[in-house]
DNA sequence: ACAGGATCCTGGGGGC
DNA sequence: TGCCCCCAGGATCCTG
C-alpha cells in the first residue's frame, strides 16, 4: 500500500532513469483506470521531454518540457516502473510511454485504485491542488497549525492521521506505526491531548516516516520501487500486521480493531489514552484523567 | 462535525 | 480441485 516512503522512493527511483527522457510514442492509454482523465493522450505527451520527477503526498508528479505536467496516484496497488523494454511483468498494465533507448514507463496497477492526470499549464495544476486541499508535508509542519488542527477536533487520532487535508502523506501501516511510537491509543481524540503528547505525535511520524523511507518503504504484498526493487520495512513494522502477536516492547499481544473504516492495529498497554464513553475524559493505566 | 457504511477493484486465503 | 465468501485499503460519496 504505498504511503508517503514508497511513494518517495519510487520518486527518487525514477529521477536518474527517467529525468531528460523523451516520450516517444504512447503505447497504451489508461481508458481501465477509472478516475483518469480524459485526455488525447499521444497528442499531449508525444516527443515531449521529462523536466523533472517529484512529490506532493501521496501524488507523483511528472513535469514536462511544455509546462504540461503528469501526475500520477499509486492508489492501493500501483507500480510506476521505468524499464529497458520487455522487462517485467506485463499484467494489469494500464498506460505504457515508449522512451528513447528503448526503455518505457509503465503504470501497473492491479486493483485499478490508482489516479491518472494531466495538466496542460501551471494555472490548471493549481486549480487541482487547491481542489484537493492537501495539508502540509511531514517534514515541514508548523508547530502551531499542528497543535490547533488537532486540539480542535473531537475525532479519533487513527481517522486524523488518515486525513490527507490534516497532513499528507500517512496511510493505515504508518499511522498505527506512528500511533504505537508516540504511546498514544488510536481511539484517543484530538482535543484530549496534552501539548507534550501533541508534540511527540508529530516527532514520531516524523521518525517514522524516516526510518521507512531510509528502508525503501514496506512491501506487504504488491508494492515495488521505480527500479522494480522492494521495500524492508515490513521487517521492521511494530504493530501492523501483528494481530495476537506479543508487543515488541511490553510483550502483551497486539490487538486489531476497526476505526475509521480501517483495520486499526495497536498494543493496548503501551498507548495508553483510550476514551471513556463519558465525554471529555480518557483512561491512562488505571486512572481517568 | 463526525462516524460509519458503501463503492470502486482484484488476488489471496480459508472453509467446505 | 473447485467453489464460495471474506478481507485488504486510498479516496470519495452518502446517510444518520
Amino acid at each position: 500500500m504505498p504511503e508517503l516512503p514508497e511513494v518517495e522512493t519510487v520518486v527518487r527511483d525514477l529521477r536518474p532513469l527517467l529525468c531528460g527522457r523523451t516520450i516517444l510514442s504512447v503505447i497504451k492509454t489508461p481508458e481501465a483506470i477509472r478516475r483518469a482523465g480524459k485526455h488525447p493522450w499521444e497528442a499531449v505527451l508525444k516527443n515531449r521531454h521529462f523536466e523533472s520527477i517529484s512529490r506532493r503526498g501521496k501524488w507523483i508528479i511528472h513535469q514536462l518540457d511544455n509546462k504540461g505536467h503528469l501526475l500520477i496516484h499509486l492508489g492501493m496497488t500501483g507500480q510506476l516502473l521505468v524499464q529497458p523494454k520487455g522487462h517485467g511483468l506485463t499484467d494489469h498494465l494500464h498506460m505504457i510511454l515508449a522512451l528513447d533507448q528503448t526503455f518505457e514507463w509503465k503504470f501497473r496497477d492491479i486493483r485499478r485504485f490508482g489516479n491518472i492526470q494531466y495538466f496542460a499549464n501551471p494555472t490548471d495544476l493549481a486549480l487541482f491542488w487547491t481542489k484537493q486541499n492537501l495539508g502540509p508535508e511531514p517534514f515541514m509542519v508548523d508547530r502551531h497549525y499542528w497543535a490547533t488542527r488537532v486540539k480542535g477536533t473531537s475525532r479519533n487520532l487513527k481517522a486524523l492521521l488518515l486525513d490527507q487535508t490534516l497532513l499528507v502523506g500517512l496511510g493505515n501501516i504508518y499511522a498505527d506505526e506512528a500511533l504505537h511510537l508516540a504511546k498514544l491509543h488510536p481511539e484517543m481524540r484530538g482535543q484530549n491531548l496534552t501539548s507534550k503528547q501533541n508534540e511527540c505525535l508529530l516527532r514520531a511520524i516524523e521518525n517514522v516516516l524516516t526510518e521507512s523511507i531510509k528502508n525503501r518503504g514496506s512491501t506487504i504484498r504488491d508494492y515495488v520501487g521505480g527500479s522494480g526493487l522492494k521495500g524492508g520495512q515490513q521487517l521492521n513494522l511494530q504493530v501492523y500486521g501483528r494481530t495476537d502477536n506479543p508487543c515488541f516492547t511490553c510483550g502483551n499481544p497486539i490487538k486489531r480493531t476497526v476505526l475509521a473504516g480501517r483495520s486499526t492495529h495497536f498494543c493496548p498497554k503501551c498507548q495508553l489514552g483510550q476514551p471513556r464513553k463519558s465525554i471529555g475524559s480518557y483512561t491512562k493505566g488505571d486512572r481517568t484523567v
